[in-house]
DNA sequence: TTAATACTGAACTATATGGTTCTGTATTTA
DNA sequence: TAAATACAGAACCATATAGTTCAGTATTAA
């Protein structure tokens, strides 16, 4: 379980660490829609948009399909079903390590209250 | 509730983008390091390896503290909780999209069997 | 007190990101 | 057929990342 050896979570965090792209990815779930629209939608030239999409493409995040002189952006089969448990199993990890600190802080306060008040 | 205004998700998000960042994040859950064990760990030079742990306290994922001539590094108290979130939120969004999508097929198939076969 | 250790910071390299403009091409629409 | 639309791609810019080396400082150990 050699798990910082995942390209595909390079991809996929990268392309979920800029706000615009993440934007992207709630306007497509409410549907799908052009690059030009996008661009229009997030104020940004349609070559600056199509870099951001083919970023998510690349993460498998976002699919395309070029019909006409459109090219149609819809979300991809990804599911961030991998994203979702490395954050899970880690989070357990944060809480462990808050646990650990909540028994010591326990043991000083019991060391506390054994010791006579003088 | 405009999630794509958050600059604390590109921090995290950038933080988790890197394979070694994210290494030092198990390892960090197994105990606290210094800077030079981390190095060792991870075949890197002290300096890189002080880069990597930048970018992961900037995140506020991991905090250090220097005693004597060592700083060690922890893990902060971030505990993953607005990755998590917005991830388990657009995990909904992609299933969301394939449930249309199944209904789709659903009635691809009915009008399928439908039609008289000739 | 000298030597080793652990870091700090500057400087450099190569590559990626996030954006632009400008030019060209293919497809629609009028 | 001519004009507008939607993109593709090259080139450029500034900044960040991922790494290095090298020189210095502060602690600790011998």
């Amino acid at each position: 379980m050699v798990l910082y050896l995942s390209s595909t979570l390079d991809l996929s965090f990268a392309a979920l660490s800029d706000a615009t792209r993440r934007g992207i990815i709630d306007q497509l779930g409410r549907g799908d829609a052009s690059i030009t629209s996008l661009a229009d939608k997030f104020q940004m030239t349609l070559t600056g948009m199509k870099k951001h999409v083919q970023v998510l493409e690349r993460a498998g995040l976002v699919v395309t399909q070029k019909v006409g002189r459109v090219r149609t952006c819809k979300l991809g089969n990804h599911g961030l079903k991998a994203e979702a448990e490395w954050i899970e199993a880690h989070r357990r990890l944060f809480e462990i390590r808050f646990e650990a600190l909540d028994e010591i802080i326990g043991e000083m306060k019991r060391e506390d209250s054994d010791e006579p008040e003088n």
